[in-house]
DNA sequence: CAGTGGTCTAGACCACAAT
DNA sequence: TTGTGGTCTAGACCACTGT
């Protein structure tokens, strides 16, 4: 491990217990310097680390401050990863998420589907739609859309576990960021037959593209959330 | 302006313009370094500046490549900033907004909104509903909590206005970030009333808190929009 | 003025990946 | 082995703030 991530993990666990006070800025670049015996460069970046998980925050002139809901909430730590998969996420609170695949299928994509993508409409892509439950229960419709060619080896297998794995540990590759749209919608068809919604339930839809570290979208999918066992959340931490 | 902000723009400049091969990586940073005329550090602040805005990616032993889609899409540069309040984001697409005050109170908080809050019980706290017109059609219904203390000077005027504008210019305050929440509901009797919902409309409901840069929480807010009306979106872009 | 963080240098060595 | 980016140093000077 390198030395300023280590420095900045020592900091932050000095935050988190409290061993600086919160009304008075921590102590300044030279002495963290002079303590950790290095220069100041490496404490300026382990302080960076802190300031853009939004820990801490500096003030020209005066100091280096703590952020004050970041040592009570844990939220920022909580959700600053997401986008790992619906099965990453749910298995590290210890759920069981099975899989029931509606359609899957290769084809030339539409217009719309070829747009997001960024690819022509000669293109072919699989086109997946699972219905996810979680412990048993109907949680979420995943309708996706991968461009074949670059998501190789998708089968039945795969749909039942996590693509985002496969992604990752078979394909070797690193994803990159997403754009998502969300909305609230009226139940269809698939709603209410799969994840049992009553007529007049609501949906909430989240639209995602996702891409890879290269800048080149993987994935276009919408996810159908039953409106009472889902809640799309959002983490932003400015930064200027 | 700083060196390494001049080199960062010209080098997104070049990037945007196709100046350089999307599928080469772009000069090494001793190149750059002597075309510049600074030093390695210096070439790697301004790369450091456009990975984080995703438009560069960086392979060890490789190089420094491009990002595809951020050349074509302009995604990234138009939804990085949000959370600037609802009148500076539609004025600045041509829009009117305007407001009707439904309730404007002082009051002590309930546990919840103290809890959100961080404050007290005995803190009081300014409770806002104003039902909000784009272009004349009712838009969506704030609901707003915050305290008192913090936030001062609010008046009819300011509620006309922005109250986002109200606090970073009238009270010198710096917004630090968000936390919000997203979903799905059936409408009450005042989305019926005031957003002039159909009995069987969803509505989508964005509930936040909203942090200054220093961690203290200076509001906590529902935000009801019409489904058909708004979409929420929310770019992620992955830093590691 | 003194004290803080912000930038910048000119070099050194390390870690990783292809050849 | 070579070439890339990643880390780190020891110091310099700049920009901003409050006294």
């Amino acid at each position: 491990m390198v030395k300023y991530r280590q420095i900045s993990e020592i900091i932050r666990k000095r935050i988190m217990n409290k061993e600086y006070s919160a009304d008075e800025p921590i102590p300044n670049e030279i002495s963290l310097a002079e303590e950790f015996g290095c220069s100041r460069m490496t404490i300026k970046k382990a302080l960076d680390e802190l300031v853009m998980r939004g820990l801490l925050y500096r003030k020209r002139g005066h100091g280096t401050f703590i952020v004050k809901s970041a040592v009570d909430n844990d939220l920022i730590n909580v959700t600053v990863d997401e986008s790992v998969g619906l099965t990453n996420l749910l298995k590290l609170q210890g759920k069981k998420v099975t899989s029931k695949i509606l359609k899957f299928e290769v084809k030339f994509p539409d217009k719309e589907v070829a747009d997001q993508l960024s690819i022509d409409s000669k293109t072919p892509v699989y086109e997946i739609m699972r219905l996810r439950y979680v412990e048993g229960e109907p949680y979420v419709i995943e309708h996706t859309y991968m461009p074949a060619s670059l998501i190789t080896g998708i089968n039945e297998e795969v749909l039942h576990s996590s693509i985002y794995r496969h992604i990752t540990e078979t394909l070797k590759l690193t994803m990159g960021g997403s754009f998502r749209k969300v909305r609230a919608c009226k139940p269809n068809e698939w709603d209410i037959k799969y994840l049992e919604c009553a007529p007049d339930d609501p949906v909430l839809e989240v639209e995602q593209i996702g891409y890879l570290n290269t800048g080149v979208p993987f994935e276009y999918s919408f996810s159908r959330h039953r409106y009472d066992k889902f809640v799309f959340t959002s983490v932003n931490i400015r930064r200027n």
